[in-house]
DNA sequence: TCGTAACAATGAAACGATTCAAAGATTCGC
DNA sequence: GCGAATCTTTGAATCGTTTCATTGTTACGA
């Protein structure tokens, strides 16, 4: 119970060499059959389980990879790190998970710990700026792809969502279905996400002459953020209301609908329609099932594990930068108006 | 680049012994001044990184910690995970994260991954039943603690919520605010949380001689499936009617809210008071925002490690279940009705 | 000046797995 | 029955740390 088996303790037990007990666990054809199940009940018989410090230790290297994500909670990265874990046990490595909560010293510290554990590499969605401890992890040699960040090509390989072609998509969509005079509801657009898809949303607007688009800048980018905005839009003339609104998020479009469907007033999608971002559960749930953008999180954690393999191999590796497109999800929320 | 710095890199660079620089970075006091910096400017000049298996083989033992839950994306999880993580940072280990997936298989890989990495302990919120997979960590002296899930003591430690008291907690407070005609929503009682929590709510309607308690079975406990729920409920006369509702968790309750208030013939909390169980960050931004049973998360975290701290360190552990007890918060949704 | 105590530095041994050259066993054709 | 070829098994060396008994150094009081 105290110290557990080790290959040596095995060996003694079944009669063997050490390095057969190795065999039998690592090229199992080198072994007799009679060899290999003296072997093997041995190691049942005294629990025998392989020490892996001791093994990467040999190796030189790990068969892990380490994640650090900016939120676990937050559906996104939970769906990318469920992604890259799969992904990753395909090609036989697991994933340490590390959540630095948008904190800068909980990231440094799991970068330190994961480096002395000799991960095979590193996947991170980086706290503010790509810093000088990412730069580090360059000059050591630990082959790094940033998630959900872009990044210069000469020094790091990504991969990223194009939140301008998000933009454009969900804008381009509320005109499709007719609507003319949109608003776009976001945080401060010192976020860059806020200000890509505004970005996105304007240039499908321009591609249709008599369409406008008003910005309406919320507090945060909550469900009561929304409900903020949303309390002002329904104070206006009827006539100056917008007949389309695309929110940065889901969470402050569901906050707005709130506000909009408790006047009784206004109905979603007749008078207003309303489309958010990022695809959440809720989306599919609100009273007016939301129209959405979902971000190919699959894709993202998955071709992060492929670009980590691919720096890990190659000698002289080339950096690559992966940009995916999201998708239009359609629901009630924008259904186009009954009448033209 | 290729082959990192080793302690025997910086003892040469340093033209000191290889004990020294393992003592100046394991008891610096033992070294002198003129020494230490010497070697640490080594460290710097080479890159040093600690190689953590080498140090673990010596140990025997890891700094890590094993933590499986069922769902990394259930906020329940999520802040379980934060605080054992916070606990176990004090204590001075890590914590390895493993998300089954309430999949029996991927539980069985992180055990075994874990316990190759000589993990220090395990918690772990286990799929199903309480399986041989368990005894035979057991037997292989790996102390483990259950989380969110009792146990037999004689077998392991384990931190769990107390439901029973959560579910009377909730029905009491409907009562103590004058309703009297209470219903129940809930999936199928084969849910233990379920059944604990309805078991709960009996008990406290049992206290007052005219109250009744309805159970209404969902399907399922998701957003839509309480608001099938409350589609029947709106059909039925108003004298039918219960005057309270306590849902099983937040998301039926947000889907009761949403059927009930969408016919605007009934209101929350007049007409019908409304209360979840969770807390979870919708709750507080509902439409009428929602009063919940709010489940002390961080003390499970944190008491887990604490738990597995005693296991490790005891020759002969005793094994202890600690129950929490969860919260009351009152939000609108159950404000008391205008009128006696 | 010497002996002793306190302090610093040394380096071999150990942790447990893998590797690999070498030795030993078996099979086969003739 | 013999030599060659093939298949098995062996065990010492290695990975990078920590530990600890030992040796070397310094300081100080008598």
């Amino acid at each position: 119970m105290n110290r557990s088996a080790s290959i040596k303790d095995v060996a003694n037990h079944a009669s063997v060499a050490v390095g057969t007990v190795s065999n039998v666990l690592n090229y199992p054809d080198r072994v007799s059959q009679r060899t290999k199940e003296r072997v093997l009940r041995a190691i049942d018989e005294l629990g025998f389980v392989r020490n892996d410090a001791a093994r990467q230790l040999r190796a030189g290297h790990s068969r892990t990879i380490g994640l650090i994500v900016l939120d676990v909670g937050n559906p996104f990265f939970t769906s990318v790190v469920r992604a890259a874990e799969d992904a990753a046990a395909l090609q036989g490595s697991a994933v340490l998970l590390g959540d630095s909560g948008h904190d800068a010293g909980r990231e440094a510290n799991y970068i330190d710990l994961f480096q002395e554990q000799r991960v095979q590499g590193l996947l991170i969605s980086p706290v503010g700026d790509v810093s000088e401890r990412l730069d580090l992890l360059r000059e050591r040699g630990v082959p790094t792809v940033l998630v959900d960040r872009l990044a210069d090509e000469d020094k790091f390989s990504s991969v990223a969502v194009d939140d301008d072609a998000g933009g454009y998509l969900a804008a381009r969509h509320l005109l499709d279905t007719g609507r003319r005079r949109l608003a776009f509801v976001g945080g401060s657009t010192s976020i860059r996400q806020v200000a890509d898809r505004l970005q996105g949303a304007q240039r499908a607007v321009k591609e249709e002459p008599e369409a406008t688009l008003e910005v309406l800048v919320s507090e945060g980018q909550t469900v009561l953020a929304g409900r903020s905005v949303g309390n002002i839009l329904v104070e206006r003339d009827r006539a100056a209301l917008p007949d389309g609104i695309f929110c940065a998020n889901d969470l402050l479009a569901l906050g707005v609908m709130q506000s909009l469907t408790m006047t009784h007033t206004l109905r979603i999608p007749e008078d207003i329609a309303l489309i958010g971002y990022d695809d959440i559960d809720f989306a599919v749930s609100a009273v007016v099932p939301l129209s959405s953008i979902r971000q190919p999180t699959e894709a993202l954690g998955r071709t992060a594990i492929e670009l980590l393999a691919e720096e890990v191999e190659a000698q002289h590796p080339r950096h690559r930068a992966v940009i995916f497109t999201p998708e239009l999800v359609v629901r009630q929320s924008t259904a186009a108006p009954s009448a033209g």
